[in-house]
This record gives C-alpha cells, structure tokens and sequence, in this order.
DNA sequence: GTTACTGTTCTAGCACGATAGAACACTTCG
DNA sequence: CGAAGTGTTCTATCGTGCTAGAACAGTAAC
C-alpha cells in the first residue's frame, strides 16, 4: 500500500517509482535492511507491467539504493537513508523551480503566484484532515 | 524572441510552445490579431523541427486560440483573449497542484514545503533583478 | 508571371517509455 | 527432492514525441 502512480503526471512511471522509493526512505517508511515489494508484486498492486517495475529497481540498485538478497529480494542499503534525505530536498526543489519558472514567463505577477500556491496548500492539508465535527471534539 | 524551450521540462516541445502561446495572449503580448511567428521562422529560433511548431499551431487552431490567415500567417482570433486568460490559471495551477502532491506524499512538513516554495519564489525575483549598485541608485 | 513567402500534408526513421510473454538461476520452505 | 517465491535477462510490439526531407496550394510583392 505504499505507492501510487499517475500515468499523467508528465514523470515516467518507473521514476515516480524510484522517486516514491526514496521519499519512503527519506522519512523512515522504508528503514534499511528492509526488503521492497517484489517485482511481480508491485507491479500488480500499481496495475503496471513488471519490466516497468524492474526498470526502477535496476535504476535504484545502480544507485546503490537498493542492494539484492539472491532469491529474497531487494533490501534497503545501509547508506541509503542519509544518501535519500539528502536528495529529496532537491529532487523536490527541482521540480518547483520548473513550476514557478513557468509561471513566472507567463507574466503571472509574483503575488497571484503565491496566491495560487497557497490556494493550493490549503486544498492540500484539508484533504488530509477531512474534519467534520461541530466542536472542538478532537486533538 | 518570444519563446523559449527547454527539451528537459517534462512537457513535450510542442506543448510548451502551446502553452506559451496562450500565455502571452493572456498577459497582452500576443493582441488579438497579430500574426504568430510563422511555422519555419520560430522552428529556426527555438532550433527545433519545423513539424514540431506545425504540431503546436495545429493543436491552437484547433482549439480556436489561432486561424488561419491565407498565405499571410496564423493570427490570434477574437475570442483568444478572454479563453487564454481562463486557461493560464487552470492551467498553472494543474502543474502547481501536481508538484505539491508530490512533496506531500514525500511527507515532507507543509511547513518545509512552503520554506522550499518561498525561497524559490524569492531566487526567481532576484534573478530578475540583476541589480548590483552601492546605493539605493534606482527606483 | 515570377519569386518568395505563408500553411499544410506526407513518408520515413529514431529514441524512449511501456506492454506482453517467456526463460533462466537462485533461495526458501515443506 | 519439488514447489514457489525471489531477481535477471531477453525478444517483440506498440504509441508517442521528435527529427528529416520533400511536396503541394495559396497569397503578397515586384
């Protein structure tokens, strides 16, 4: 129930897969020494051929991400965790840059940008928090 | 020296050329009217395939944005306008909500997320204003 | 009419991401 | 042992984005 795939995201399926791979490491989902879902596995659960999923797992033990227990699997190496915090900052920073970039060229003044952004934030935290309660009933 | 492209966005050639199309009808640079650059001169600028640029002008007559001028040129039509300026938020804010689902599933703290958001904001307008003077010289 | 621009259409080929299906070597478990 | 689960590798096919090059019809200007 780890990952999630979106077809349309403009990223390829097998790097949504590396890049959830390595969030999940970066913020202890995924501790070292564990093993990963198996290929056939995740393929399945994604609804997606399993080479795509051998892709991203071949791109992630290259890496050294990933290390092989011949015939259990693939585990979580040691430095990974280190090697993936690091990267998520700017696996993440990369792409927002691309985003306000664009919207920068579209003459879009910075003040609406950051409304949107905001606007956009907001959506985000109610859609994980959906509270209904009439009082202060939780926390 | 409207455009610019780059291969490594994530979005096709094509559709960036789209979408900076309709987003300078939507800030005014593009009047209605005017004549677009013409398929062979732009396809030169960006250097890029003049079928690319055929593929963009096809995709924005078909969506009313250009028409067809015979032997003259594509012009932006009438109602280009207003139909730009609709876009360019929805359009914007899809790319803006897909790149904040990221960071969110990351787990990363909206928090974090907005520090990374702000100071990719601040590092944009800066780089817009070169400016390097001892004293308050300008403005 | 001729020239030089427009857009439009077509065929071919390449690269890449993804799918489909098969085969192999390995380890674990019963 | 055999069965079932690992990863790994291979070929083949498809769709798409892009490139390459050519040809066509229309218009503007000389």
């Amino acid at each position: 129930m780890f990952f999630s795939v979106d077809p349309a995201n403009g990223l390829a399926i097998f790097d949504q897969i590396v890049r959830q791979v390595k969030f999940a490491v970066a913020n202890g989902t995924l501790p070292a020494g564990e093993l990963v879902p198996s290929v056939r596995e995740l393929a399945k659960e994604l609804a997606v051929n399993p080479n795509t999923v051998v892709r991203a797992y071949r791109d992630l033990t290259t890496e050294g991400i990933l290390e092989p227990v011949r015939g259990t699997g693939l585990a979580v190496t040691a430095d990974a965790v280190s090697h993936c915090e690091k990267e998520r900052l700017s696996l993440l920073r990369e792409r927002i840059r691309q985003v306000l970039a664009e919207a920068h060229s579209s003459k879009l003044e910075a003040a609406k940008v950051r409304t949107l952004v905001e606007e956009e934030l907001v959506r985000l935290e109610r859609s994980l928090k959906p509270r209904r309660m009439k009082k202060g009933t939780d926390a």
